[in-house]
DNA sequence: TAGGCAACTGTAAACGATTACACTTCCCCG
DNA sequence: CGGGGAAGTGTAATCGTTTACAGTTGCCTA
C-alpha cells in the first residue's frame, strides 16, 4: 500500500506528531524542518487515510445522499446541486440511489454509521420513525421533498402549491373557464399539493369546481394518453387541461393530436416539472418550471449548517419558488413569469 | 455518539473478541452467548464504525466515481447502472462530479486514499499519466469511455465506430449518396470515432467523400442549428445528415425547419445517442441507441473483479454495442436493427 | 545570573474495530 | 486414567491518524 505517516515520519527524521503539525497547520514548526517535511511528504506521494483520521476525528467529509428509484433529468440535476455545494465546502458525497423497499432503505441507512456527517434524504417511501430508528440521533438529516410532517427534521420542497395555483390563473387568465385537471398518483404528495393548488385557485377565481373534470392519472405518459381520450369524450369539453407533471401532458398531447383536435387552437394544454423535453415537443409545452438543482444546493447548505451547528441548530422547513415558462402549447404570451416564492420558516408543517 | 463495540462486551458481560465474533460469524460462539450478544447489539442498536473497521480490515466495501461536468441523462444513466451493480455486490457508491479543471482533478484522486476500494473514471481530459501520478499503484481503476490508450488500464468503451458505420450504411440503403456529417469537438474520443465510422463507411460503400460534406460541430444543439443553415447553403445539398450527437441533429432539424425544408421528404437526418428528446420531437428522430446504464454496470462488474483478484488480473479492454433506432426522421422503417458487437480483449488500442 | 516563557519537538493515549495467540474447559479415546 | 483435540473465550497488538502532555532548548527580563 502507499506510505503512511510514519514513513514520512521517518524519512524525515521526526516523530508522527510533527509531520501531523505541518500537515494540519497545527501548532508551531521550524521552518527548516517544515520544509523538510514538505518535501517527503511529496517524494512518498503521501496521502493521509482517510478513514484513520475519521476514526480520531469524528468526522468524515463525507455527506450522504439517499434516494428512491428515481429516472432521468431529476435525479442527475438533484445531485448536481447536491454536489456542487458540497465540493464548495470541502465534502465528498456518498450516494446510495435506486432503493424500493423498505428493509433495504433500513439496511442503507445503518450502513452509513461512520461512513457520513450528514444525511440527505429524498424518498417518499420513508417514514420518519423508521429514520430516527435506524440513524444516530447525532446525525444531522434533511429531507428533501419528503412528505414528512412536523418540526423535528430540516425539510426542503418544492412549491407544488403555488405552482399549480398560478399556473391555473394564467389559464383563467386567457379565458378559460373549464379547466381540467390531470391528478398524479393519491399516495405523492407533490401530486396532491398541485391538487390543492388548482382547487383553490378555482376557487380564487370564483369558478365552480367540477368532479368530472380531475381524472386520475399516476404521472406516466401512458396514463396521460388515456385521460386525453376520456376529457374527448366528455359532454361540454374542457378548453384547458393542466396535468399535474410533463410526462402525462405529453401523453395527453399526443392522444389529442390522435383525435386531430388542435392545440391550442381547440384545447389549451399545460404541465408541471419542465422537463428537458417540455420545449421540444410540438407544439411546445406551456409548464411550471422546477430548479431541481437549486433544490439540492439548498438542501446541502442546510445540511452543511446543521453540521456545523452540531445538529443543535433550529429545524427548518423551507419550500423553493417555481417559474411559470409559458410557451405555445396553451396559446398564451411568451414572458416567463414569477410563479411563487414563499418561504415558510419555522416548524409548522 | 452511538454505541461501541466496547459497551456491547460490556453490557453483554463478554469480551469484544466474542462481540466481533458474532458480528462477522467468524470463530465458534456458544449458542446462548450469542443469543445474549444479538439480543444486546439490538438493545444498543448497535452498527459497527465503518471507518474503523476500514482501517484494520483494509477495504472500504465503497467504489468511487469521478465523472467531468456533466449535464442530463447521460449522467444519470451511468449512475444508475454503477449504482446497482454495485449495491448488489453489497459495495456504496462515492461520487464526485462535476470537474472541470485538473487541478481540481488531482486533489480529487488523492483525496481518495482510504475511501475507496476501486475506482471508476469518466472523463475525457484526464491522461494515464496524472491518473498513475495521484493514485496507490495498487488502486483497482476502470476507465470509462476515457480515451486512455494502451494495456495499463481496465477501460469499457461506447461503440462509437460501429453505430456511426450502421446509421451511414443505412442511409445508404434508403437511397442516399450525398450523406453530409455533422462533426463533434476535434479533442472528443467519441467524436473522433464517429468520424472515423462515418468515413469507413462511406469507403466500405464505394462512395467517394467530399470534405464539404463534413461540417464543424462541437455537440451543442446551437452549433447544430448553424451548421443545418450551411448545409442547405451548399451547391448540390446533401440528401442525408447525419449528426454525431443528437443535440446537433435537433438543432440542425430546427434550422431545416426554419427554411422550410421538410424531413425527411427533402432531406433525411439522424443523430447519435438516443437522448429521451429524440422520440418526441417531430419528426420523431433516428438515432443510434447508446445503452448508458449498461456502460456503467459494465464498468462497476469489471471493477469489481478488479478488487476481487486484487488488482492482478489481466487488464482488458471491451466495447458496449450500440443499437440503430429508426424513426421518422430518415425516412426508414420502423424495425429496430443491431448495429454492432464488438468485443475486443486483450490490451491493444 | 536565575527564572520564566515561548518555540519547537517527542511520547503515548486515544479512536473502534479485527485477529493471532493463548488459555481454559470438557470430552473422547486408547 | 492420562493425553490430545475441539470448542469457547479473553488478551493484546494492530491499522493510521490526532492531540494532550511533557520535555528540551534558547532568549529575555528582572
Amino acid at each position: 500500500m502507499s506510505a503512511s505517516i510514519k514513513e514520512v515520519a521517518l524519512k524525515a527524521g521526526v516523530s508522527i506528531a510533527t509531520v501531523s503539525r505541518v500537515l494540519n497547520n497545527t501548532g508551531p514548526v521550524a521552518e527548516e524542518t517544515r520544509r523538510r517535511i514538505v518535501e517527503t511528504i511529496e517524494n512518498l506521494r503521501y496521502v493521509p487515510h482517510g478513514a484513520a483520521r475519521s476514526l480520531i476525528t469524528n468526522q468524515t467529509d463525507t455527506m450522504g445522499v439517499l434516494l428512491p428509484d428515481l429516472y432521468g433529468e431529476f435525479f442527475s440535476e438533484v445531485i448536481r446541486g447536491i454536489d456542487l455545494a458540497a465540493r464548495r465546502s470541502g465534502y465528498h458525497v456518498l450516494v446510495s440511489g435506486f432503493h424500493s423497499d423498505r428493509a433495504e432503505i433500513e439496511a442503507v441507512l445503518r450502513a452509513m454509521r461512520g461512513r457520513v456527517d450528514g444525511l440527505i434524504v429524498l424518498s417518499p417511501d420513508v417514514d420518519a420513525q423508521t429514520l430516527r430508528r435506524n440513524l444516530p440521533e447525532t446525525l444531522p438529516v434533511v429531507l428533501l421533498n419528503t412528505p414528512v410532517a412536523g418540526a423535528s427534521f430540516d425539510a426542503i420542497q418544492i412549491d407544488n402549491y403555488g405552482g399549480a395555483f398560478a399556473m391555473v390563473r394564467h389559464l383563467a387568465g386567457l379565458g378559460h373557464r373549464r379547466i381540467a385537471l390531470l391528478k398524479g398518483p393519491a399516495e405523492n404528495v407533490d401530486a396532491r399539493e398541485r391538487l390543492r393548488g388548482y382547487r383553490d385557485a378555482l376557487c380564487s377565481l370564483g369558478i365552480e369546481r367540477s368532479e368530472g373534470l380531475e381524472i386520475e392519472g399516476d404521472f406516466s405518459e401512458e396514463s396521460g394518453y388515456r385521460a386525453g381520450e376520456r376529457l374527448l369524450a366528455l359532454a361540454p369539453r374542457p378548453t384547458a387541461i393542466f396535468a399535474a407533471n410533463d410526462s402525462m401532458a405529453i401523453g395527453c398531447l399526443l392522444a389529442l393530436r390522435a383525435a386531430g383536435v388542435r392545440v391550442p387552437g381547440d384545447v389549451a394544454v399545460a404541465g408541471f416539472d419542465d422537463i428537458p423535453i417540455a420545449r421540444y415537443i410540438t407544439p411546445a409545452l406551456s409548464s411550471v418550471h422546477v430548479p431541481i438543482a437549486e433544490l439540492g444546493t439548498r438542501a446541502m447548505e442546510r445540511l452543511l449548517h446543521a453540521v456545523e451547528s452540531k445538529n443543535k441548530h433550529e429545524r427548518r422547513q423551507e419550500t423553493v419558488a417555481t417559474r411559470l415558462v409559458v410557451r405555445d402549447s396553451c396559446g398564451g404570451a411568451a414572458a416567463p413569469v414569477s410563479a411563487s416564492s414563499r418561504k415558510n420558516e419555522g416548524g409548522d408543517s
